[in-house]
DNA sequence: TTGTATGTAAACAAATTGTAAACAAAATTA
DNA sequence: TAATTTTGTTTACAATTTGTTTACATACAA
């Protein structure tokens, strides 16, 4: 679960963003200024931090600034709201080194769409392009296979339902699973098309790589 | 993380950008005009800078020629803004040393790919001038090719696609990739073209020196 | 055993790529 | 400048690979 940081010194939007992320799922810490934010940040490592600009005490581009130079924190998310849209001390917050802005007054789609989005976009970043479990190697960026230091040639499906199966070895995808993650959402292929498939890439990989949990789906053996 | 100076004298176009790329992950540096484009140059070096041509105190090209002569610079990469596509400014914009345009108005999925293409293409360039992999030498300088050790001309296009190619040998190059870095981001020619060309190399090199990845791409084999 | 789920070979369908040849554009040469 | 050569692009179709289904065999659990 997500952590977000919340810094703003008036507790009717403190209250009011709360209440909004935590419908969505994520676990809320708050601080009521800067300096209380930095501390809080240290103590809870937040994912995303939320800050006013304007706050008494230390203001939220001070905070940010502080924050980047410990280098624990040198990229963790910072999202500011700001008084109004047309105003330009944006450009200031984001050369402070802040992610994105949110104008007051805030909406709460608005608020709620931008944190997934920045999340989202973080985690596109951070995502793995290389996975090797057992004497298989799937290389995402090259897009290439190597079995045993060798290469071997895999169309696309095949790339795909592999790529799904060593993502999380040891866990076992349904059907669904693979048709939703492979196939897409809106397409839909008869129950033996997947079984081909799986049995070209046993053919292609040692033949016990890829088990069979009868009624449930495919894993590869941990 | 790369580092974009934006330089124009509209704060709203600066806060555009800025916000459009900042979002992207970006670091982002603001001038208001070309002088002090050119002093935050030095200052925090930027990989890339974003500049309007029309500026009061300095326009666009000037700086861009200004950053020219300093041979810290000789080389950073420059996209300018400029007013509409009919208008023949461009010519004299690419004639000042920049590496690419955009025509207001300024949409954010072209600008942040335009960006992020230009910055990849720099890459390639800025890697090496030098490559020899297998029995293939290709130097970047000299514009030549030799196989065996034996001198092998190759045309513009024909050269900077084996150039791509054996920039990264064993990474699979989709025709997207090759498309936006051999021929350019607006620029479109048809599937097959990629393909004949790909095959005119196959007919200089040795034949199975490039491999097809069915679905993917092209890739020269390990 | 019986019924259900999975494995598999083979047939078929669809998508992708290879290729020769024509055409177009650009560069070179006379 | 015109003629020629080289380079780049497209077309139309052939060849190949990949993806899907079918029909049936097999395994496995109740």
């Amino acid at each position: 679960m997500k952590k977000i940081l919340i810094v703003d010194d008036e507790p009717d939007i403190l209250e009011f963003l709360s209440y909004n992320l935590q419908k969505e799922g994520f676990k809320i810490y708050t601080a009521s200024d800067g300096k209380i934010g930095l501390e809080k940040t240290n103590k809870y490592k937040p994912d995303l931090i939320i800050a006013d600009v304007m706050m008494p005490n230390m203001d939220g581009i001070e905070m940010c600034e502080k924050i980047r130079l410990n280098k624990d924190f040198d990229s963790v998310l910072i999202l500011f709201l700001t008084a109004r849209s047309e105003d330009y001390t944006h450009i200031a917050v984001l050369e402070s080194g802040a992610d994105d802005f949110i104008s007051k007054p805030i909406k709460p789609k608005l608020l709620v769409s931008k944190v997934k989005s920045i999340l989202r976009r973080f985690e596109i970043d951070n995502k793995k392009t290389f996975y090797c479990h057992k004497e298989v190697e799937l290389d995402i960026a090259k897009h290439c296979v190597k079995i045993n230091g060798k290469d071997v040639p895999f169309a696309r499906k095949e790339f795909d339902l592999l790529k799904l199966l060593i993502s999380t070895p040891g866990k076992v995808f349904t059907r669904g699973d693979i048709l939703e993650q492979v196939w897409g959402t809106d397409i839909y292929v008869g129950d033996r098309t997947i079984d081909v498939h799986i049995n070209r890439l046993r053919d292609k990989i040692y033949q016990d790589y890829i088990k069979t949990i009868k009624g449930i789906g495919y894993k590869l053996t941990d």
